[in-house]
Order: structure tokens, then C-alpha cells, then sequence
DNA sequence: GATGAATGAGGTTTCATTCAT
DNA sequence: TATGAATGAAACCTCATTCAT
């Protein structure tokens, strides 16, 4: 079992990084904030840099989990990309602090220094997942764009629907959900 | 005539912080890359903050005028988005440094802290174009979805595109820029 | 139990503000004198002008404690007066660097923006003291005359005359505190 | 005749030592106030530090002539002594800035570096009163004590008066000149 | 495991003064 | 006389990290 502390102290660090940004995240408020002394916090983690990494690690694992819920095989594919995508949508609206934690760190240099460690997949059901979402010469169901122009236009488009203030309503969502499905597919 | 000095500050901080992120442009840095002594850069602007929001300012004006490049009233509306829509992509390819700086500003803490000060728009041009670029219940041409969606489906993903590594082809750029078209407009 | 740090970092600061002024104690130097270093300082007191204020509230709570030496609530009144005179012109003329400080800091802008933080009194027999030290309307022994023209008149002019750079001698002293008591108490 | 400017400036650094004290007073400030650009202040002064002392000798001349307002040298020395009293309290009235600004001058390291600059007496008057202004040990009309004493006792006071809050009504005010005279002179 | 005092390099900013124009 | 851009040393303060207890 991970230690309590460790927890905290990976939970103050997303607080404190998303409130002020990561130049406003000394270790001395850290320590403040997660009731950890400023010792310690090097008993569980080697430097600042390795906390940032092991939150994202954490957050990033989260967020898998999160996008496949109600997913499963054996589901039209229509209708299981449609719930990922509105599942993408709802952790970006619901999950606040991580999903702007996400954003800060993708886009700060951080990201530069790591290779991509992809630490515990949420096993076969995103395997799956992603083998359909594929183009046709891939062997998925989209049209022969490059798989990066697919992701943005589906599962990027979420994204970025999010962070934009108006909550969009549930059939709003469905209407956009299917209409990037159809013109993913269709000709 | 703006000062030779003033320009070169804030293109050696546009470097800086595009080559290592806001926390790795130290004054002193600034000092030595732009030839200015550390005192006078205090000359020019009050702060470093300063100098990164005008900086900004100075980044999305130019940003601007590329959009609108060989766009003009007359236009056919469907050629005419797919010039800026390709405008985009282009920008964010060729104008590499801007078009970092602009994605690490955006998302930093900088930009909450300041009202959106729309400085010096294109002038008439833009205004034309965003006329058109709305859904029909508000007098464009595009299907009935909140702007921001259109926004998002369209220039949204030419950016996002352009953030990717591999370059895209003129051949697939405007497939996809014809694509994005119909998508919005046909039913 | 104050730390010793503290201490030696407050003595540090009087030494130096007391040669040089104000202007010459940069914190540099303070870490020089007082054995600490530049960061620790910080852990004890949160700016330089926090350690000025500190010094002055340990300062001035000194220099009561030194002027009720040998007063006590049974002693003849004029006895008691001026043994507290006295005990005004010995401090002045013994705790020198404290002395001075005292001047310095509450001639300079610093006392201007503090309130009159009465920290620590001395005790009842300073308020014993101060009850007989008044106009005879107040209830005091005194002439009828302000109560702040009554002090500049008596203790005023004992730290006046300390300043000055001959050394009375105790026979003209003890001169002055009677002439001092008699033109302030008789008709 | 001297320069408007050179007066501009020293009225200027006037202000800013007195509102902010001697740290509060940069360069560059005093060159906006004085409308006198950085480089011409130096064409008038060599430095900063000339800058104060100057200005402490105009002000400090300024002084004089006010004390010695009605007083001339046929005047009964009770007389003439309560009006040249009366004058210095007046003057730490009604001269703020310039009273403010001795006292910051005289109690700052500046006044240690300079030999005491006797810069421009105000004539005969000044000497005919300094000289009845003694013990009559010394041919005064004054109690033995040492002449520092004296003046404490007496042009002291007023200067200690004048700084406090309060003002005195000018009934208080005469009703202390005359104890004053009286305690220095009768026995 | 835990504490928090201590370090010291390095960050941003200020400022008296100079000098080309 | 006059300007104000330029200099660069030095001011105050922060912070990741260590280590004796």
C-alpha cells in the first residue's frame, strides 16, 4: 500500500500547480499544504521534477480509466466511440484541477525531458478500443487520414469543447458526438 | 519609430522562452542574448512580466495579418475559409517560434491576469470574414452550433494539426480543409 | 527559549544601523556580522524591515526596564522622580548603540508606518510612576501644564543633554533633577 | 544670481526626503519633480550627497532669519529672549518641510562626514543674542550651568514642543517662555 | 520515518552616475 | 546648458536541497 504522505503531497502539488502555475509551487509551501515537512518530501520523492512526473503518471492513469467507462467490446462501434467521446468531454469538464494539470505540463517543457513512459494501461478494453479507432488501411473503421488528424478530430475536439466556459447540454453533445462520427466514416 | 532595443529584447525573450519555458529566462539571459544591459531592459518596460505581455500583444498582431493573407471580400465564402483555414496551419508550421510562444502564453498563468486587450485588429478584412464564419441563425453560413464549436472544428483543428510532427502534405491539407467545409456548411 | 540566531541577528543589525544608518545595512553585511547567512535570516524574520520593527519593540522594552531601576511605589516622590530622571540620562549615556538606534528609528520614515505597538510593559511600577507624573488636574503632582510639555520639560531634556558630548558630572546632575522638579512641582 | 533650476532641484529633494525620507529619494525621481533632466543636475551639483548638504546649509540659514524676527539688540532681555523662543517654535511650526528636513539631516550619518559648515550667519543680531545667551560665569544673565544645558533647557524645548501633535495656544506658549526665563535666571 | 534550520547560488529590480548627441 | 539612454554593481529576497537531531 502507498503511503498516506505520499498521496498528500502529490495531491497538494496538483492544487498548488493548478491554482498559480508551476514557478508559484515551492517546496516549502508543498510541505505547508500537504502537512509533510520539507524533509520528508525527499524521502518519497528524489527532486520536485520527479513529483510533477509522478503526478502526471497518476493523473494521466486516472484520466484512461475515466474515458472508458461503460465501454466494452462487445458494443456497436457507433455507439462505444460516441460514449468515449462524451466521456473525454465529461472529464475535462468534471475533473477540473487534473485536466488542467494535464494542460499545464503537456505544454511546458517538462513533457520534453521524458520519454513517453506509458505506465499501467487500463488493459484489453482500451486495446480494443483503439484498434477500431483506426483508419480503414489500418485496419479500423475511419477514413484514410493520418491517424494524429483522426485523434484531433474526434477525441482533441472534446478537449478542446471543454475548456471553453458554456457547458454544452447532453443533446448538444450527442449532436456533435454524432456528427463527427458520420464524417469520420461516411462518404 | 519604436527603438532597434526595445525590438531586440523582445525577440531574444521570444528565443528564450521558447527554447526552455518562461522559468528559464532569467533577466541576465535576456541581458546577454539581446545586447541591452540588464539596466536599460528596465528602461524599456517596467517588468519582465511586462515585457512577455507585450511580447504577446506583438505575437498575435502579427498572427493576425498571416491569417488574412490573399483573403478579400470578394471571395467565393468557400474558398475563402479554406485560404485561411490553410493560413492557420501555416502559421503554426512556418512561424514556429511565434506560434510556441503564443501556446506556452495561453496557458501559463500570464494570460489570467490580463483583460483581452485586442490590440490593432486587421481591420476590415477580419471583420468580413468572421461575419461570414457563423452559424446561419446568426447570418453566416455555417450549421446551427454554438461559434465556439465552429470554432473549434475548424481553426481549432488547423491548430492543432500544425502542433503535430509531421508536416502535412498541400494535397491532404486541403482535403482536410475541404472536408471541415462540408462538414460545416452541407447537411 | 528565542533562538540564539535571532539574537545575534538582531545585535548584528543594531551594531551596523547604528554606525552606518539605515542605508548601509544591507543584508549582506547582516550575514556577515551576525554569523548567519543570507537565507536563514529569512527563516527568522520576513524582511529587513521586520527585523528593524523587531529590534526596535526589544529595544524600547530595555530602556524601561532600565529607567525603573531602584524605583519602587514607596518612595518619596521627588526622590522617586529623580532617581527615574537619573536613570533616563544613564541609559542614554551607557547603552549607546541602543541609544542612538532609538533616535534613528523613531526620527525615520519606519516609525511612521507602524503602529504604536506597546509591547511588554514594564510592569506596575511603571504604571505607578507614570500615576504620579502628572498635572495636578490629572491627579499628578505637576503644574497645570500638558502632559506632553510636563515630559519634554523632565525626561525630554535628560535624553537631550545625553546626547550632547560632554559628560555631566553626577554632582551637576543631581543639580538639574532638582532644578527640574522644583520649577515643575512648587509655585 | 543663482539658477532657477539649481532651486527647482533643491526644492524638489525638499519634498522627497521629507514625504519619503533620504532612501525614497532616487535620481531619477528627483529629476521628474525638479523638471531638470538626470544629466543637468549634475551640471549644478556633483553628486547626490553635495545635493543634501546643500540643501542643508539653505535650509539652516532659513532657520536663522526666522529666530531672529522682532529681535534687535535694544530690546529688555526677558523680552527679547521669550520673543526668539516663541520664533522657534514658530518656525517648527510653520516651516514643516524645513523642519522636517533638519531634523532627518542632524540625525543621519550625512551630518557626521561634514565639518560643521557655519555657511552664512545672520549678522550682529545673532551674535548680540548669543552673547547675553550665557551663564553669567561666561557675561550672561544665565544660571551657572554649562551653556549646552542652557539651551536645552530652553531653545531645545521649544523645538521638542513643536514637534509634538498638539499645538499650544499662544496664552501656553508664553506662559512656558516665561518659566523658562525664570528657572534659568532667578534663583 | 520525520523535522525544520541552514545553505548559498541565483532571481528580479534599483540607482548613482556617465556620455554621445 | 541640456537630454535621457546606457551601465553594472549591488540591493533584497526566494528556493531546491541537505543534514544534524
Amino acid at each position: 500500500m502507498t503511503s498516506n504522505k505520499r498521496t498528500a503531497i502529490l495531491d497538494a502539488m496538483l492544487d498548488l500547480v493548478v491554482e498559480q502555475g508551476f514557478h508559484a509551487a515551492p517546496m516549502s509551501t508543498l510541505a505547508k499544504k500537504s502537512g509533510a515537512s520539507a524533509g520528508v518530501i525527499y524521502h518519497y520523492f528524489p527532486s520536485k521534477e520527479d513529483i510533477i512526473h509522478a503526478l502526471y503518471a497518476k493523473v494521466k492513469s486516472e484520466k484512461r480509466h475515466f474515458m472508458l467507462r461503460g465501454y466494452s467490446q462487445g458494443l456497436d462501434p457507433a455507439v462505444g466511440f460516441q460514449k468515449v467521446w462524451i466521456n473525454a468531454y465529461r472529464f475535462y469538464r468534471q475533473q477540473n484541477r487534473e485536466s488542467r494539470f494535464l494542460e499545464l505540463y503537456e505544454t511546458s517543457t517538462f513533457s520534453r525531458d521524458v520519454g513517453n513512459a506509458e505506465t499501467g494501461s487500463a488493459g484489453e478494453a482500451r486495446d480494443q478500443f483503439v484498434a477500431t479507432f483506426r483508419s480503414r488501411r489500418d485496419g479500423g473503421l475511419f477514413k484514410d487520414l493520418p491517424s494524429p488528424v483522426l485523434y484531433e478530430m474526434s477525441i482533441g475536439l472534446a478537449l478542446r469543447l471543454a475548456r471553453r466556459q458554456e457547458e454544452l447540454r447532453p443533446a448538444v453533445l450527442q449532436k456533435i458526438a454524432s456528427t463527427v462520427w458520420k464524417s469520420l466514416t461516411s462518404d
